[in-house]
DNA sequence: TGAATCATGTAACTGGTTACATGATTGT
DNA sequence: ACAATCATGTAACCAGTTACATGATTCA
């Protein structure tokens, strides 16, 4: 249920369904990443039960807009949502699953290239988080001690992503070395066996 | 997809839907949890759609039991999988996305709270981990330089999850001295405001 | 007798993806 | 004329959860 909460959070300021699309892919979209149709549709259920208000709104560079704004119900269901339980233990990584099940391949070269290919894709989300927070560095006087609450809950997150991907990334260097042992191992066995 | 892929690969051995489902609760769920009756459904389908085949076997302990077994065109789904690129990014983390607008309640105290509880999540976790990996290490001779090909891969992913945590873990722990720096912080501030 | 485990499933629902429909404005 | 961006949505589909139905065997 949580894109509901995340879009009353979104909605600190009145927006319209496609604004709020665009912020979600600058930020919340590295760990919860969600699609304008099912925006739409949550938007929808949300003013119907008494969460959100929407404004028609003429545009001089478009089509109308629908500016959604949160009712004090709707603000009310954020805050309980925030200071509840910590939600964690659902969360599926079909990589894990690929790798688990790689055994079957009988081929250590096959699962090489498959590390490699994940330790590129960890290493750019790691620059990338490494960006925001720099450029995050040089925007405010008094970082790391951020100025708002909000600003500081944010970045957070952000050195959440940074651990995460760190030791990604990590994993992917360690496991490469485990790889290339097993393979010359398997070699020398093999010559063993010829002898 | 993968939920069909992760069925194949345990089907490694003829097995009922219901002992699939305990295989999933000691290994897999850490990183793919699944339901019986989302099991059964998928078997159903991988049936149809020619990948498995099941025989209904008596057993003596219990009511009759459908045993699966995995087909020449259920291997070859498998081994594409297993190949293909690594599937990641579409992850979805709630804590992070509640922490994200935590700013909201104007209460370090609460999201010391938040983050404890967390803490508490990740070191059982690890802790887990750990125990997984020490009775692998003291039940092989070769560890980690493991026997076969399998259990070589299925370590990787132990070894995956005791990164994960750990970083997860280290997070906590210099989030907690931040927002205690924070909440003196703002003390000070008050005080001074006060003079 | 009643709870636990073994065993297979269906139904209703929620969440999310992909593809498509529609149409205005702006810049090349 | 055409593509890009702005803007809102629907329809069909796939994945997953929760609750329920059914019924055998075993053990306290």
């Amino acid at each position: 249920m949580s894109l509901d909460h995340i879009l009353l959070g979104l909605l600190r300021e009145p927006q319209s369904g496609y604004e709020l699309k665009a912020y979600f892919d600058r930020s919340l979209a590295y760990f919860w990443p969600a699609e304008l149709s099912q925006i739409y549709r949550h938007l929808k259920r949300l003013e119907e039960g008494g969460h959100l208000n929407s404004e028609k709104e003429e545009s001089e560079i478009g089509p109308d807009r629908k500016v959604y704004s949160i009712t004090e119900s709707g603000r009310a269901l954020l805050l309980d949502w925030v200071t509840d339980e910590p939600q964690f233990g659902d969360e599926r990584f079909s990589f894990l699953a690929q790798i688990f099940f790689m055994g079957e391949c009988q081929d250590l070269e096959k699962t090489r290239a498959f590390v490699l290919d994940m330790q590129l894709r960890f290493d750019i989300r790691l620059a990338t988080y490494q960006q925001i927070d720099q450029a995050w560095q040089a925007g405010s006087a008094d970082y790391p001690a951020l100025e708002t609450d909000d600003g500081f809950h944010m970045h957070l997150t952000l050195r959440m992503g940074l651990h995460r991907f760190a030791a990604a990334a990590m994993w992917c260097h360690e496991t490469l070395i485990a790889i290339d042992e097993r393979i010359s191992g398997q070699k020398n066995s093999q010559e063993q066996m010829e002898l």
